[in-house]
DNA sequence: GAAGATATATGACGGTCGTCATGCATAACA
DNA sequence: TGTTATGCATGACGACCGTCATATATCTTC
């Protein structure tokens, strides 16, 4: 039986998603809290009985965003050998359908200057950012920390600007050269 | 003598000055049609003569500020030896006074999701990106193509990466990161 | 110097924003 | 089963948004 308090927690997390979702596609500034509230189902109202405001919200979401995908890669790399475990990471990281699906994208990379603006949540991303950059050199061979903080960078960078980019060859010309600084292929 | 139409193509270089500093500093729809005429020192009424919209203010502003980007990449590989060019095009791209400036960066790196979001720019943001990978795989040794794709993509990741990093050290692992992907020290 | 042209300012419009006070169903508990 | 507590909906607020019609001030030209 599902009591009340449960029932507010399930909500307070499709608020959660929707925001996530919305905020990736469009931007954090261009959604408004109207329409976060009825992507989760819901009407405006209810909202400051979950957040103290839309601020908060944001501050939330982009943080718990990085920790859940912070969490994926940390799940592969004990699922997994180092080698496979990288390609699996990198590959799907710089994968077309990781470009193409804004909404469902890694933080980093559709709100990255978005974040970096609002002070306040720095502290969480960079926690997740040390937990990414963890797993990279745990995978990575050779000269290992510093390799993780190149593979990072051009992870990032090269998924930005294949977003960028009106040509589909070029734009793969960024995802391929993140496999080569992953030493893949 | 200044001419009236003189003026007018002042008065609106100033327009397209305050709105790529102020859009760069706070994101494009934080900051609002009076916001950008103010930092012009001029009042809201008259942008609708300058530009349509402010839809078409952003194209522009945002096309107009990387191509100068591309230009002044240009003008250097001109001016200095490949190797000399790239150290200075490289540098100043990852000096921490780069990142810091969020107001005066590259809009790649302080509005890139934004402006991939608005697929009517993304025509003059690739012609720009291609100018840029040029440079590079001129200055570059080797491996040319290649390197420049794997280059311009650490640049500008690290940079992204090293804003929402809340300890410089950490920071500055991406900004080293990116340097040795360049070849430098 | 008068008349016309034009760059910018004033002011207002409908719409949407974030926020919150209030009302109502439903769930929790006696 | 009746009472209380609470999650969410309704509706409204002041502020700000992008846009535009109109007025003013300045420059151009005769």
């Amino acid at each position: 039986m599902r009591t009340t308090h449960e029932r507010k927690a399930e909500t307070r997390d499709r608020i959660l998603a929707a925001a996530g979702r919305l905020f990736r596609s469009h931007g954090i500034d261009a959604v408004g809290v109207d329409a976060i509230m009825h992507g989760a189902g819901l009407t405006h109202g209810g909202f400051y009985s979950h957040f103290a405001s839309k601020e908060a919200l944001v501050a939330e979401v982009s943080a718990s965003s990085l920790a859940h995908s912070a969490a994926r890669w940390e799940r592969i790399s004990e699922e997994e050998a180092p080698p496979a475990a990288l390609a699996r990471i990198v590959e799907s990281y710089l994968d077309p359908a990781h470009v193409a699906a804004m909404e469902r994208s890694c933080v980093l990379a559709s709100l990255g200057p978005d974040v970096a603006r609002r002070h306040e949540v720095r502290p969480a991303i960079t926690a997740a950012i040390r937990r990414m950059l963890a797993v990279l050199a745990r995978c990575l061979p050779g000269r290992r920390q510093q390799r993780a903080f190149e593979l990072l960078s051009a992870m990032v960078g090269a998924v930005v600007l294949a977003r960028l980019c009106d040509d589909p060859v070029l734009a793969d010309g960024f995802l391929q050269a993140g496999r080569r600084i992953a030493g893949l292929r």
